[in-house]
DNA sequence: GTATTAGTTCCATAGTTTTGGAAATAGTTA
DNA sequence: TAACTATTTCCAAAACTATGGAACTAATAC
């Protein structure tokens, strides 16, 4: 009880039990790779808020975040939400 | 955008979120039905906590709880586990 | 170097979640 | 009916989470 494996997959639904970080993971899996601007059109909440989404997210493995000049882009790691999720991209997109 | 199937979603994902919650669902998967007394020396919880937890998790659709005499028996709604996370039981089983 | 831009960290607050004790409810048994 | 059992509901407290404003940091451009 309470491996490893068990203790990530409760983060990993933690941090898709949220509204706003479904939308981001959701869009993410979707488009690409994002920066934080490009969420500002889609989801409406503070830089700092946005901040602390991404972290969270990061922090459950499940999305990779790098920094390119000013920007810091944003991606979906599909291996590990396939790990946790199987078919997350299949069953969560908006193609339905 | 925020569609039934994303409102239920992120109710599952939320609801398992929780590791005495993922133990409870991970346990019924595995053993079936189950009553309240069978998780005393499984989960150190207060009964009210559990009952707190069993009323999360049957309003995510996750768990089915039935009334038969005096005991409270839950299983594992497998159509709505595998509708958002498709694989549970595969995935998330101790046998591995 | 100064200004600008993109995003973070720090901090405080409002709201939500988890929890247990006590009281209530419902079904069983005597 | 009274006593007993299993579990819930009610309530309050503690812990955690989400959020935004202000101040900060890093990269670029002039």
């Amino acid at each position: 009880m309470r491996s490893e494996f068990e203790k990530q997959a409760v983060k990993v639904f933690k941090a898709l039990g949220d509204p706003n970080r479904y939308l981001i993971v959701t869009t993410l899996v979707e488009r690409g790779e994002l920066s934080c601007a490009d969420f500002d059109d889609r989801i409406d909440l503070s830089k700092p808020a946005m901040s602390h989404h991404y972290r969270i997210l990061e922090n459950a493995g499940i999305i990779d975040v790098r920094k390119k000049g000013l920007h810091y882009y944003m991606k979906a790691n599909m291996a590990v939400l396939e790990r946790f999720v199987p078919g997350f991209a299949h069953t969560h997109l908006k193609k339905k």
